[in-house]
DNA sequence: AATGGAAGCAACCGCGTCGAA
DNA sequence: TTTCGACGCGGTTGCTTCCAT
């Protein structure tokens, strides 16, 4: 007996979405809040899954989503934390609260992954250019001799509408006090790190060669900065629990008694290296700086 | 101008986790 | 304590657009 389905597939439907089915998602919840996502297509008479419009919902027309180019701190705040917590991209988002998950997913498969090769790439000496085990993040990937990035590629026509759809509800979003969707503001930043301080636990060596082997990548003098490092770092398997974090997000109310576990080091250095604007921004751009040597192609 | 490949991104699928009964 | 439903996450797929030939 496998798993039942999480919605009867009869008549479900599936593909893009249309504007109509989003005026209809978007008012539902307007009304009835997120949430109950499986009463959803119930109440609304959508023909989609409650996964679906959960999907939706978080990822496009929930009110405060950023779309469009990353900036550099944002590259850089992500290539930090896939170091640190791999490709826990949820974990990842409760730091960039204007930013999806699976839009920072796309964005690393897309652009950070190979930027991220090439930089290594061009650090290395030449025989060792290439070698897939020299990185961690290394993965199967077709035609990697590219060097054309496509870094503004446009948006679909009908993203713009779910913009305006977004828009709609900003207004919303301020009046109405029962939707507690803390991704959604800057507050979530100080919460989902105090979050992570509640997290740490036990991590194999993988995730430690990985932190380590993105120090060796370029901002040791940054990290060394941070008295917490050492810690951090002798410990040697203490990491950020990403899988909770956003639970813990939402009942940021627990955090005091967790932050009194003394077992734990602070994450002090993290969040003060993430709320580093200048720091984040001027790595990538150094990166991207190596990117544009002709010396690599 | 046509076409094939590459890139980007929205959406789906399957599994793990959590909480209520 | 166990079971089951709902939710959330990460990996993957497939469609659309762009670009080179």
């Amino acid at each position: 007996m496998g798993r039942p389905p999480c919605c009867d597939k009869v008549g479900i439907k599936k593909g893009p979405w249309t504007p109509e089915e989003d005026i209809i998602l978007v008012s539902y919840i307007q009304e009835h809040g997120p949430g109950n996502w499986r009463s959803v297509p119930t109440n609304t008479g959508l023909m989609r899954c409650s996964k679906s419009c959960r999907l939706r919902w978080t990822n496009y027309l929930r009110p405060g989503i950023k779309r469009g180019n990353f900036t550099p701190h944002e590259e850089g705040m992500i290539i930090h934390l896939q170091a640190l917590l791999g490709n826990k991209w949820a974990a990842i988002a409760s730091y960039l609260p204007q930013r999806t998950d699976n839009g920072i997913k796309n964005y690393w498969n897309t652009h950070l992954k190979k930027k991220l090769r090439k930089f290594q790439s061009a650090m290395e000496p030449p025989s060792m250019a290439g070698d897939e085990k020299s990185l961690d993040f290394a993965e199967s990937e077709t035609g990697a001799g590219s060097s054309n990035l496509k870094l503004n590629q446009t948006s679909s026509s009908y993203a713009s509408s779910t913009e305006n759809i977004s828009r709609l509800l900003q207004g919303w979003m301020r009046s109405s006090p029962k939707i507690n969707n803390n991704n959604n503001n800057s507050d979530s930043i100080g919460s989902c790190s105090a979050a992570a301080n509640n997290d740490l636990i036990s991590h194999g060596d993988d995730q430690l060669e990985s932190i380590l082997s993105f120090e060796n990548m370029k901002d040791v003098a940054l990290m060394e900065k941070s008295t917490s490092k050492a810690t951090f770092q002798d410990s040697g398997e203490k990491i950020i629990n990403p899988e909770r974090t956003q639970k813990a997000d939402n009942n940021n109310n627990n955090i005091d008694d967790n932050n009194n576990n003394n077992s734990n080091p602070p994450l002090s250095f993290l969040e003060k290296w993430l709320l580093d604007e200048s720091s984040s921004a001027a790595q990538v751009e150094e990166i991207d700086q190596m990117m544009e040597l002709p010396s690599i192609f």
